[in-house]
RNA sequence: GGGAGCGUAGCUCAAAGGCAGAGCACUGCGCUGUGGCCGCAGGGGUUGCGGGUUCGAGUCCCGUCGCUCCUCCCA
């Protein structure tokens, strides 16, 4: 091995692609249902973006983010994620000064330092939503039908799937509830792990996260973010639980869902798959009303969720019935090795080509008999063009599932192609 | 960051210290210029990389890189 691709970071080779172009098209069409459309931001930003919008603290920022100076001494980052990206966008362009609710899609790479494993790589692909400018529970819940949505379109049955929601409440909630979990878990360090020991100075909230046996009688035992909600958020909380009810959206109320990142408040979110294994989340969101002010714009609350393109390629590929073949429409084939012979074959693709029919050309010098082989595997028709047609101004066209075989004229080559196909039926 | 397993032909995998192999794929021939089946032949490899032990290493040891999975975290 020679030179590689950096570790983290694989080629989706051309067998691949046909299922990664139909899973953009679908998530497209399904953001554009919902009135979203799309922003493309630079895969590069100042790191101080993620510093304060994503939280220095974060995994995500001190420890996974690709950080680099440019040659002026700039601290740069490749996104880590892109909610941040669009916020500053949307800042940055004055989009909230066009009024209403910006709802915005995007799609494209992402990259984090991490360990590689099933379901995670250090650049993968997200497709998110985000929804800014309106606090209304409704909101929310749109943001989550559309999710659900999604997995309907793409054929991913509802049993396989399950969707996560809890609220954490706003700014000053928080705070009281991070409180509340200092007080609870102090007495009880000794039951925790050294990570939760350290977590209980840093950011209590991710205590909840764990995982380890150990800590979960003490996790199960700590107060619930729900019972610190102001007035406001809990009616919010409990309206958005209507919507989704009144929508038919099932869902599990779950009081250890934090998620990592700083800027969430009130309504956060999952949806994960039983068929993945230690990486389940297929995507996950959340509200972020306090993000837009944080990075220097006008207060502007903000929903929205972002989903693993890698994740899903893992849960359908195997169930992709997708006919996603592409036969090329011909296939053709010079014979012998006269250059006179080899120039018309190229211009009669050329030809077929303008019009409108996808076309290659037997380029490696195989025999008939093997070209004729590859044909019938690649495409649905095979061109035979020799020193006797050429003499002749024809061209054999053989129809490869049938085998019937007919001579076409040179001149006028594309429409009597689509003559001949026609008149067939 | 911690742990476990695995790296041999384009792909899937054999070779348990002694000649690096099979199937599939690829190319040619049987069939001189026409596919799907069948038969025959052929091309292909620094056994991930570097070192060590040994008369001899794909095999054992050390290191390194990569992959896979778990932990952690998250999409």
């Amino acid at each position: 091995m020679k030179i590689g691709a950096v570790r983290g970071m694989r080629d989706i080779l051309p067998e691949e692609t046909p299922l990664w172009q139909k899973l953009e098209a679908e998530i497209r069409a399904a953001f554009a249902l919902y009135g979203y459309r799309e922003i493309r931001t630079p895969l590069v930003e100042e790191a101080g973006l993620f510093a304060r919008g994503v939280g220095q603290a974060t995994d995500l920022v001190h420890k996974e983010m690709y950080v680099f100076p440019d040659k002026k001494g700039l601290t740069l980052a490749l996104r880590p994620e892109a909610t941040a990206s669009v916020v500053r966008a949307y800042i940055e362009h004055g989009l909230y000064a066009k009024g209403g609710v910006a709802k915005l899609y995007y799609f494209g790479p992402m990259f984090r330092y991490e360990k590689p494993q099933k379901g995670r790589s250090r650049q993968f692909h997200q497709y998110g939503v985000e929804a800014l400018g309106s606090l209304d529970p409704a909101l929310d819940a749109e943001v989550i039908d559309l999710a659900g949505y999604l997995m309907e379109r793409l054929g991913l049955p509802r049993e396989g799937l399950f969707l996560r929601i809890n609220s954490i409440g706003c700014k000053e909630d928080r705070a009281r509830y991070r409180e509340a979990l200092r007080d609870f878990f102090t007495p009880r360090a000794e039951e925790l792990c050294a990570d939760c020991r350290r977590r209980l100075s840093e950011n209590p909230l991710r205590i909840l996260d764990c995982k380890r046996g150990g800590c979960q009688p003490a996790i199960r035992a700590a107060p619930k973010s729900t019972d610190f909600l102001c007035a406001e958020c809990r009616a919010h909380f409990q309206e958005v639980l209507a919507h989704l009810d009144r929508l038919g959206t099932p869902y599990e109320l779950d009081h250890t869902l934090v998620r990592g990142l700083d800027y969430y408040t009130r309504t956060v979110f999952e949806l994960a798959s039983r068929d993945l294994g230690a990486q389940d989340a297929l995507l996950g969101g959340g509200r972020y009303d306090d993000l837009a002010e944080l990075l220097g714009g006008p207060p502007t609350p903000g929903v929205g969720f972002a989903g693993g393109m890698e994740r899903l390629v893992l849960v359908l590929r195997d169930r992709a019935e997708l006919e996603l073949a592409g036969k090329l429409d011909v296939y053709v084939i010079p014979i012998g090795e006269e250059q006179e012979v080899k120039r018309a074959a190229v211009w009669a693709a050329s030809q077929l080509r303008r019009a409108g029919l996808a076309v290659d050309v037997e380029y490696l010098g195989r025999s008939v008999r093997k070209a004729t082989q590859v044909a019938s595997r690649v495409a649905r028709h095979a061109l035979f063009l020799g020193p006797d047609e050429l003499a002749q101004g024809v061209a054999k066209l053989k129809d490869l599932s049938s085998g019937e075989e007919r001579p076409l004229k040179l001149e006028n080559l594309g429409a009597a192609f689509q003559q001949k196909v026609r008149a067939r039926g």
